[in-house]
RNA sequence: UGGGGUGUAGCCAAGUGGCAAGGCACGGGACUUUGACUCCCGCAUUCCCAGGUUCGAAUCCUGGCACCCCAGCCA
């Protein structure tokens, strides 16, 4: 099967894995991995990639693990561990019965590297960490052999057991491949393989002393998996040859094929974990889940949904361009899922007063409206209607400019699903500020249709004023006011948006939102979409985030 | 200036010698009880640049240029 056959866009990746099953490479298998080290949270840019090795694997009928890449006990933390496996669920993919660490490797990893020693092409080197760096030469100038490269295989196998029986301190030992320090490349200038770290292992506690790195540890676990294809980002290319060389030069049950493509940028955020780190540490933000945070659990919160995220990682193609994705895509793709999926309510941020004079003051009637206009079968709910309600503070001026079709004195707009009103008088308190509006409804106007078949324009979102409940709204921005907070050589910090998230704590939601839960979603008509916050929200104090603003092309007419 | 990569519209991206898909953005219009949604229409005579091969080049060749990554006992 194709890409296009499955509908899917063409990728370089996709298109090796159709060669491989058309050539019988890896006996007609894919099995693929996403192997995050636990050492933070989950974002955009791993989102990526989990849709990419999940996806290439249930697209084409094969298997794909999940791996914690566990060898630096210094940095990884059981929350991170627990954090990401939540993360990948909520995306949708299910790793089944296959859930591996590479900390499980250990006994196997340290014998790979006695097989190594014994066969010559490992060895333990004494010199100090400036001293490795000295020697490694730089970028233009090769390097030279350590004084220790030439140990003997049975002085190597010995150091190397000692360094595993915690005889030596932190540092004093490494063992290494033995490859070529004349290399252009540097990761085949004879690479560190193990290193002693007197740290407790969140796995396997104090097991161990000497932790393999990354370049040997990752080749192997694949290997052991039986790994078709290995995907990983475009810094990795330069250790391909390492990769293939540890493959070559052991004896494996498999041999895996690493494949590179480019990681994703997103605009006016940062995808790195150690800058996500900082924003966490420094207080930033408030924490991993921020919903200001490009984390999965942060754009979670903040309303996104596993299907638009998918969808976004489906949009942007994979290939091994740098790439700078417009912050619009993202936006677009929870607009599209969330507008045919969203509960529309009504909901106002900044609320207007306004009596209409000519309504009982002592009634109150129920007026009926669609969850979703364009979805029928997902039915209605009751909206109270009564002489005083409540609609958006700008969807009132006194004074507009051309095109303004909303409420204005004189005019007459429509309230969704209830009736049209026209602007009689503005009341203004002490300071002249617009306090209440006084105005009058057409009673034959019921439903907000006119029988006369007038045309009104406008049509206002409102609640009423006796049975609105009262919400803490948060309204989200991008969390950098530049594209590219990074870029420049700049403190990156003067990039942060001061205004990237407010708070309005007196905003007014129609009544049927009693029945909301954390984490349940809704269109506030003509605002936006919103979330129920999931950590915050309770039915005493109801508090949605905003997730993305509806587009808003009157906005925009009126910028310009 | 060593090695590894990448350059197709404002942002992504297909395209693999036969005459530039698609998405986002943008502009215009229709519809509209969300200025939303939806629907139309428009948006690269040109593919980093310069030569060359060819009846024919974004695709092949040669030479430039620009940008990204690599000198952790991080991943």
């Amino acid at each position: 099967m194709t890409a296009i056959e499955v509908g899917k866009a063409p990728n370089f990746i996709r298109r090796i894995i159709e060669d491989d099953l058309r050539n019988g490479t890896h006996g007609g298998r894919v099995h693929t991995r996403f192997p995050p080290e636990p050492n933070g949270y989950l974002h955009l840019g791993h989102a990526k990639s989990i849709c990419l090795n999940f996806g290439l694997a249930a697209e084409f009928k094969g298997k794909c693990n999940l791996r914690f890449d566990d060898t630096n006990p210094e940095t990884e933390e059981v929350e991170y561990v627990e954090s990401i496996e939540e993360d990948v669920r909520w995306l949708g993919f299910d790793w089944e019965d296959r859930l591996y660490f590479a900390s499980d490797y250990f006994d196997q990893l340290y014998g790979y590297a006695v097989d190594l020693i014994r066969q010559g092409k490992a060895y333990v080197d004494s010199l100090s960490g400036d001293q490795i760096r000295e020697y490694r030469g730089t970028l233009t100038e090769p390097g030279r052999d350590s004084p220790y490269r030439k140990r003997s295989v049975e002085e190597n196998l010995a150091l190397f057991e000692r360094m595993r029986n915690g005889e030596f301190a932190d540092g004093e030992h490494v063992l290494r491949a033995k490859i070529d320090m004349q290399s252009p490349n540097i990761n085949m200038r004879d690479p560190v393989l193990y290193r002693i770290r007197h740290a407790t292992h969140h796995r396997t506690g104090d097991k161990w002393c000497i932790y393999p790195l990354y370049d040997f540890t990752h080749c192997l676990s694949d290997a052991i998996e039986h790994i078709t294809h290995s995907i990983c980002t475009l810094e990795f290319e330069d250790h391909r040859p390492l990769y293939d060389w540890c493959l070559d030069n052991l004896n494996t049950p498999s041999r895996p094929r690493q494949y590179e493509f480019a990681r994703l940028n997103l605009d006016y955020t940062v995808l790195s974990k150690r800058r996500l780190i900082e924003l966490v540490s420094a207080g930033h933000v408030k924490g991993w889940d921020d919903p200001r945070m490009p984390t999965l659990s942060g754009i979670r919160r903040r309303g996104h949904t596993p299907e638009a995220i998918r969808d976004f990682c489906e949009r942007i193609g994979v290939t091994k361009a740098d790439t700078r994705i417009d912050l619009g895509v993202l936006e677009n793709c929870v607009r599209e899922h969330l507008g045919q999926a969203a509960m529309r309510v009504m909901g106002v941020l900044d609320p207007l007063r306004v009596v209409i004079e000519n309504y009982d003051s002592g009634r109150t009637e129920d007026l009926s409206a669609p969850n979703h206009p364009q979805r029928p079968e997902l039915g209605g709910r009751t909206l109270p209607f009564c002489n005083e309600i409540y609609i958006e503070r700008e969807d009132f001026m006194e004074d507009p400019p051309k095109g303004f079709f909303r409420l204005a004195p004189g005019c007459e707009v429509r309230l969704r699903y209830a009736y049209l009103i026209t602007c009689r008088d503005v009341v203004r308190d002490a300071s002249g500020k617009v306090a209440e509006l006084r105005c009058t409804f057409d009673p034959a106007t019921r439903g907000g249709d006119a029988p006369d078949g007038r045309k009104v324009k406008g049509t206002l979102h409102w609640v009423s004023a006796r049975h609105a409940l009262t919400a803490e709204v948060r309204l989200y921005d991008r969390l950098f006011s530049v594209p590219d907070p990074d870029a420049g050589g700049g403190d990156w910090r003067a990039n942060l948006n001061p205004h990237s998230v407010t708070v309005l704590d007196r905003c007014r939601v129609e009544p049927s939102l009693s029945h909301a839960r954390p984490e349940a979603r809704f269109q506030f008509e003509r605002l936006g979409y919103f979330c129920a916050d999931r950590r915050d929200w309770s039915p005493d104090r109801p508090v949605f985030n905003r997730t993305v603003t509806l587009r808003d092309t009157w906005a925009k007419k009126a910028n310009r």
